[in-house]
DNA sequence: ATAGTTACTGACTCATTGGTCAGTAACGGC
DNA sequence: GCCGTTACTGACCAATGAGTCAGTAACTAT
C-alpha cells in the first residue's frame, strides 16, 4: 500500500546519472565532487551508480562522451550538406555555432578536459579523433572551398584553420575565469575576430 | 663529527618549496599532488613545509604568485620604455613574448588556474589585477599608438585587444591536450595570426 | 664547553571518500 | 496471491592524505 520508495528504471538510469554528474562536476570540478553527491542528485543510491559505472573515472568518461556525441553528428551533417559559399557558411552556421559555445555547458566540458585530460590519455585520444580532428577537417574544407571558388586567396588559414577556433577557446576560458572581473561580450568578440580574418584573406582582385 | 643531516636555511626554504611544488603540480595537477611529495622534492619534511605555508591551498597561491610576479615588472617596463612603432613592437617584443609562452612553464600555470581557479576567487582576483588587466592595458595602448600615428585604422582591436592574445591561449591549450596527437607549430601559428591581424587593420591609404 | 633558541623531523591522528556487498523490495509471470 | 529475478539500497570497509605536535639536533652567544 505504501508508495514505492523507488522504481526500477534500468533504461533511464545511465542518462540520469551522467546528467547529475555533469552538473556536479560543473560546480566543483572532478576531484572535489563526491560520488555520493552525484548519486544523490540523480536520486539514486551510491551502490546503484556503481552498477552502471565501474569507477568514478569511468563515470567521468561517460559524461564527456554522452555530452559530446550528439553534437558531432549535427555538426558534420551541416558542413557536408551546405550549399552556401565559404564566406556565407562562416558568417552563418559557423558563426552561430561558435558564438553558442562559450555560453553553453560545453564550457564546463572544456574545463574538465583541461584539468583532467592529462590524467586520462585514452579519453583525450577519443576526443581528438571524434571531435577535434573532425572539426578541424570541416574548417579546412570550408577554407579550401573558398580558395577554389576564388573568394579567398591562399593564406595562413590553409595551414592553420585553427585560427578560426582561437577566439572561441579564448572566450571559453575568459568566461570560466574572468567574467566577473571584466565581462567580455563574447558574441561580438567572436564576430569581430571573424571579420578581421575575412578582411585579411578575402580576394580583392577581380 | 657526523655530517649534519640537515641545515637550517630559513631564508631559502620558501623558494625551494614553491619550486618543488610547481614541478609536482605540473606533473600531477593540484588535487593529485600530495603535500608530502612536495616536501620530499624540496628535500624537507612535511612538518617544515607546514611551518612556512599554513595549508595546501596557501602553498598553491604562493606558487602562482611567486612564479608570476617577476614577469610582470619585466613586461610593463618593456612596454613603457619602448621607442618602437606599434607594428614594430608587435612584430618584435610582443611576438617574442607570445611565442615563448606555450613552451614555458607558464602553460602549467595556465592549467592550474583553469582547473583550480574557480575554487579560489581571491587568487583569480589577484591574478586579474596584477597580470591580465595590466597586459590588456599594455596591448590597448600599443593599438592606440598605432591608430594615432596613422599606421592602423580604427578597428575591432580597439575594443578587443584580446584578439592578439587569443592564439597564445589557444596554443597553450593545444600543447596541454593535443600535442601528441597533432603537434602544432605554435611559433608559426602565432606569427601567422599576427600577420592576419596586421594585414586586416593596417591603414592602406596615404 | 654549555645552555638557550628555534629550524626542523616524522610518527601519529582523524576526517574524508572510493568502492563493496549482504540484504531488500519492486516488478513480471503464473 | 506467490515466487523468482534483479534493480536497487545503505551500512560498512579500507585507503588515503591533510594537518599536528612532541621531540631532536643544528646553530649562536657567552
Amino acid at each position: 500500500m505504501a508508495k514505492p520508495s523507488f522504481q526500477r528504471r534500468k533504461e533511464d538510469r545511465p542518462a540520469e546519472i551522467t546528467d547529475a554528474a555533469m552538473n556536479a562536476f560543473a560546480e566543483k570540478g572532478y576531484a572535489a565532487t563526491k560520488v555520493e553527491d552525484v548519486a544523490k542528485r540523480a536520486g539514486v543510491s551510491k551502490g546503484l551508480l556503481y552498477l552502471y559505472f565501474k569507477t568514478k573515472e569511468d563515470l567521468f568518461k561517460a559524461v564527456v562522451r554522452s555530452f559530446v556525441s550528439p553534437k558531432i553528428d549535427a555538426l558534420t551533417k551541416t558542413v557536408e550538406n551546405t550549399e552556401l559559399s565559404a564566406e556565407a557558411f562562416l558568417r552563418g552556421p559557423f558563426l552561430r555555432f561558435a558564438k553558442s559555445v562559450p555560453n553553453s555547458p560545453a564550457r564546463i566540458l572544456a574545463r574538465l578536459m583541461i584539468s583532467e585530460g592529462p590524467k586520462h590519455p585514452d579519453l583525450v585520444a577519443w576526443y581528438w579523433e571524434n571531435v577535434v580532428s573532425k572539426g578541424l577537417d570541416a574548417l579546412r574544407s570550408v577554407v579550401r572551398k573558398g580558395v577554389d571558388s576564388g573568394d579567398f586567396r591562399q593564406s595562413a588559414l590553409n595551414d592553420f584553420p585553427h585560427i578560426l577556433a582561437a577566439p572561441v577557446v579564448f572566450s571559453v576560458l575568459w568566461k570560466i575565469l574572468f567574467d566577473q572581473h571584466d565581462s567580455l561580450d563574447t558574441d561580438r568578440f567572436i564576430e569581430e575576430h571573424l571579420e578581421v580574418v575575412l578582411n585579411s584573406i578575402r580576394n580583392t582582385k577581380s
